[in-house]
DNA sequence: CTGAAAGCGCTTACAG
DNA sequence: CTGAAAGCGCTTACAG
């Protein structure tokens, strides 16, 4: 018994019923008798029949897919994605399988001219974006999606007015236990590393909990020791490399995300600095690296778990019509030896 | 302008043409005059229109996506995937993008009643297959896709007489590569670690490439040093614990990923070796995290680019009706510290 | 160069 | 519990 590309109709037609019970019977509908639904299902099976879901979607209006659009900061042919999303993945996946849904992943550049494609075409239901780039550009792109009505939802960054439902990790309070942390470990003069402006506000909030944490023991933020890096290990590398030759003091480094922190740890090392004897260097993320950098590096976990999962939650929630509410995730301090503990 | 869920009908009767023009002109059929072809198409973006990838894909019987299929090794629910085919995420996407397709991400488990529903159903018109588990159970499914003119290309094995196409590593030339470096380096007691039967062609490969290089040098295999390990961090540390307290002595460890090359070495570290000074480690896929370990891990490194972009070459290629060749990649021996040179 | 028409393979309201 | 029928929104062979 071997057709090519069975239809419904085929299956109908073997079993001597109509199409619509087939269909019936596949989607388990109550209304066939279960004698029939089997019979029919059992056809199906051997002939390697599924449903085609293109017609059943063209018909549904629905696609059983989400999504995943990956904000992708290479420039180069070459780079990487963003580990700290890879390793999302997952989660991602398996939770959206175990709804029912599909994964499409997508790499998206800040030119492109946007994600409102993938709802309108029907290639998705709901979108999760994951990573922007810079938050002022992307801003406008968010409120593009709101009024194109595209379900959507954000990880890692909330701001005032912004639309969407989002999810992110509690950044000020890990800023505050990384900083907190180091003043604890006798550190007093803490470079915080990363771009702290408003184009990236969860480094902003994660600089907001540094702030807290020097005042609460009577400091003030050093502008000196505010330094700029882009996301990456070499931009990283090339501040910190910078501020020791520039002669700046400093004996801690609180890094906004790992990449940096690795760079950071690196600049130090070639520069005959010792992690942690003279510096104290903390990360955010805990990407999956970090315990195998030399020293271990000591950082504020995000827990990507939750995250993953709850972002599907979300977007299937706001799919299939529940009502959403953004929410944050706990972060948690890991100390390894980075720091100095 | 604001319609809800444009389609191509209002954009004929807007444009004053039929729905069939529209259809040609946003194809950018040749067979539409220019003018009106502008036209339309600036009508379609000012009306945020797409084509519905339901209606289109049911039409034409193509999706315009390719699977890619992961096999989950996890048990549990809090495992990660496998970071070497993480790594080929980003060049499996992007020049899946550069070609006109989308990428839909599955996890696979071995247990799955399997794979042919993608194609089937017209999700997918091609898949990528990457790991499998168990060679032996695997190829069962293989020959099923393929009995099911599923059209499939597999990364990392070939076997005689397995269907479909498959890209991978010379693999003999990166375990010769490896077992030869450690003999240049004077290491002679060399364990080959992980799972080396039939189970994991690959990696029979890989250990097929350490016997000729014994064999070069006049050694032979000793029974002793071949040992077992499931494909972890974890299994490798506990199985060269294993070794250690039994006894045994080896100056080398030559382990088949990079996984169980750095369980090795903290299972050397913790058992007071040092590693490279008592015994030197090879590994085997060059991990983003291969330069953190301490020592920085010495390992063949697979091309993955290379490997990602073959890939989708080959399965569009498939797709397409062209004519496709397995291939392999050439493997490059990737020095730092972990050995001793 | 353009249009009218068929049909891809489903799901579901309607009728029985 | 089951069937006949409409229709989702496209693409393309056919006719002009």
């Amino acid at each position: 018994m071997k057709l090519d590309n069975p239809t419904s109709r085929d299956i109908a037609e073997i079993a001597g019923v109509s199409q619509a019970t087939v269909s019936r019977a596949l989607r388990n509908s109550p209304l066939v008798r279960e004698e029939t639904r089997e019979r029919i299902q059992k056809i199906a099976r051997e002939l390697n029949y599924f449903v085609n879901r293109n017609a059943a979607g063209l018909r549904t209006r629905q696609s059983n897919t989400i999504a995943l659009l990956v904000f992708d900061e290479t420039e180069g042919r070459d780079a990487q994605i963003n580990p700290f999303f890879l390793s999302m993945f997952g989660y991602i996946t398996r939770s959206a399988a175990a709804l029912g849904y599909d994964v499409l992943v997508s790499l998206q550049q800040l030119s492109d001219d946007w994600h409102i494609e993938y709802q309108a075409s029907r290639r998705a239901d709901g979108l999760i974006l994951l990573g922007y780039g810079d938050y002022v550009k992307y801003r406008a792109k968010l409120d593009a999606l709101a009024e194109a009505n595209t379900r959507f939802v954000i990880y890692g960054v909330v701001v005032d007015g912004q639309p969407g439902y989002s999810l992110g990790c509690d950044n000020v309070t890990g800023g505050l236990q990384a900083t907190r942390h180091l003043l604890e470990l006798g550190r007093r003069r803490i470079v915080i590393l990363g771009d702290t402006s408003k184009r990236h506000p969860e480094f902003q909030s994660r600089r907001d909990g540094y702030r807290t944490a020097l005042q609460e023991t009577g400091l003030d933020e050093d502008p000196e020791l505010i330094v700029h890096a882009e996301n990456t290990e070499e931009d990283g590398y090339r501040a910190i490399a910078d501020l020791v030759s520039r002669g700046v003091e400093f004996d801690a480094v609180f890094a906004v995300t790992d990449m940096m922190a690795i760079g950071a740890i690196h600049a130090l090392t070639d520069a005959g600095r010792k992690v942690p004897g003279d510096v104290g260097v903390v990360g955010f993320d805990d990407l999956p690296r970090a315990p195998y950098v030399s020293p271990p590096l000591t950082t504020v976990r995000q827990n990507i778990r939750e995250a993953g999962e709850g972002l599907v939650n979300a977007i299937v929630g706001l799919i299939e019509g529940r009502d959403v509410k953004s929410s944050q995730t706990k972060p948690e301090l890991v100390v390894r030896e980075s720091c100095g503990a």
